[in-house]
DNA sequence: TTGAAAGCGCTAACAA
DNA sequence: TTGTTAGCGCTTTCAA
């Protein structure tokens, strides 16, 4: 089957391919009874117009990237649904680019290759341990960038962000308030919502409480349930706090599962507080009180702000700051 | 800042920029001193070959499309692990095509109108209430394709799937055997487990005892957890099954969190049996006997299938069927 | 309002 | 082993 080109459509519909082309491309100049007849060619021949030939002429794709360690899909699918939908509706394809998790430099250089070879417009990642590394390895290429996850305080490249800082200080004070001291914090494996910035608003809470946050009372968990729930059930053997503020609700699951085979009931003797408010918070048992995240917003919004980087349209700010909203449910009094 | 071109390249190492083509694609026919200048000058000027280019003159862009509605996500992030992997690996781009939800036929005929002007070498689906519809419409493109959830029966069409059919016979018989009739299954709203296999394999099984099975011991369910979660909390208080079947885990927590809410012992007196053993799975108390599915390998089967067809290599079987294993937990006897 | 023609950055005959 | 040249299918001046 040959392929259908402007040519043919020109020539069936008796113009030059210059005026298929304004046709196409919406041009108001073109008088309308030729665009109808070209039109009515085009419907007839089923002609699509190739991209690829588009994308040459005009040195643009329509293409945006998003661009993450494999490792980090389980958190990244959240965003996937408002970066797909936005995507479509201001009619830019999606190209996803993963790195292996073997995650030597190496990998970051080629995805960047990878990226760069593919004339996408702009790109999109996710904030991980390497995101330094990747936005460096990216910035020579002046390729329109927006982070998810993580604040950047660059006028050149957008971010989309959630305010994990105050919302963790909050969370803290409250409880030291209520004279509740003795609280475990347990990083999570991903970074979408920034671990640092956590730790900020934690030892801020602390001190303003006239305390010092206690560098024991901070703990990793890996990004598997089963070793989660295996670390915790032999943490619990040992220790207890009484409130417990974990970074994404699959390992707040791990931890009041582990909790309850260690017969200390929650919330009775721990509280506990998750963050990212995913499916994985109703499912619990007890429900998980959790810090919802908008993560269809955050996906949608960094679409957005990419394509008016694109467009060269104003933007109010590059540094996009998601609200969040604690959600109580059954793991907190 | 200029992008350099294989222009730039040629005159910078004093050769034709065909000599510069054919060292960026391994021609065997240049000379190792030449390849060597060549290549340093690549590297000097960081050369990044367009592949938009290329594609225009090679009609290939090395892209595959994978197309689902957005609704399925939750279901098909399972596979995009493999798919990534395998692209990557093989040197495919990834272009992800969703659909709205809203679903009528035109967005069918709209995404397909951008996969088809996008000019990927092949595409990819994902079983789903509208597949046949979408491969019709695609039909006439000619476009190397893959089905996933789904045995296609068709030469020109590949598939990946799981023979759930005989496997929910041989739950069901095992059952049956023992003495166990009152069955019910609850069908998944989504249908990467083909929903009708695994009715067939349920009929059959109930055949083969001299049985036959009730109509109404098959009940739909939604896409939440909450609506699922809400409609068999009611639906226990007035029902209760020997066994239920659900076609996907996440379901399968609904059912065993109502169950306890309705103080009915699993697996005591209602046995649970899911399907997809997804990480749901394992964090549902009691944890959930699951029909395992290799979900990175059918991400990654029907890549290496597709870019088969897309190099005229020699394929076995166009329509793979993988392997599934039921894993034992406590929601069984 | 339309057409002619150059050009986007490559590949792939064909010739040398 | 290398170079010349004609496309690939569009967009976009410029001229008419």
């Amino acid at each position: 089957m040959k392929k259908i080109t402007i040519y043919d459509v020109a020539r069936e519909a008796g113009v030059s391919l210059a005026t298929v082309s304004r046709v196409i491309n919406n041009s108001p100049v073109v008088r309308e009874k030729t665009k109808q007849k070209v039109l009515a060619v085009i419907e007839k021949l089923d002609f699509k117009p190739n991209e690829v030939a588009r994308g040459l002429a005009t040195s643009k794709t329509t293409t945006i990237a998003i661009l993450f360690p494999q490792s980090l899909f389980a958190n990244v699918k959240d965003m996937i649904g408002g970066i797909g939908d936005t995507g479509r509706h201001l009619e830019y394809n999606i190209n996803m680019f993963t790195t292996d998790d073997l995650g030597d430099e190496n990998t970051i250089k080629s995805v960047v290759e990878r990226v760069v070879k593919s004339r996408v417009d702009g790109v999109i990642l996710f904030n991980n341990e390497r995101i330094d590394k990747t936005l460096k390895a990216l910035e020579k290429y002046h390729l329109p960038t927006v982070v998810i996850g993580k604040k950047i305080d660059d006028e050149k490249i957008g971010s989309v962000s959630i305010d994990v800082k105050s919302a963790a200080k909050e969370i803290v004070s409250s409880y030291l308030e209520k004279g509740k001291k003795d609280i475990l914090y347990v990083h999570p494996q991903q970074n979408l919502v920034n671990n640092d910035e956590i730790m900020e608003g934690i030892n801020e809470a602390y001190q303003a409480a006239g305390l010092e946050f206690n560098a024991e009372n901070s703990v990793y968990c890996s990004t598997e349930y089963e070793n989660n729930y295996e670390q915790f059930v032999e943490y619990f053997k040992t220790k207890s706090h009484e409130v417990i503020l974990c970074g994404y609700d699959k390992d707040g699951v791990a931890i009041v599962n582990a909790l309850d085979d260690m017969n200390i009931k929650v919330p009775e003797q721990t509280e506990v507080v998750a963050m990212f408010n995913s499916s994985y918070s109703i499912i619990a048992r007890p429900t998980l009180t959790s810090l919802n995240v908008p993560v269809y917003d955050m996906g949608a919004l960094a679409v957005r702000l990419l394509t008016k980087f694109l467009n060269n349209e104003e933007v109010e700010s590059n540094a996009i700051i998601v609200k969040n909203l604690l959600i109580k449910r059954n793991s907190t009094k």
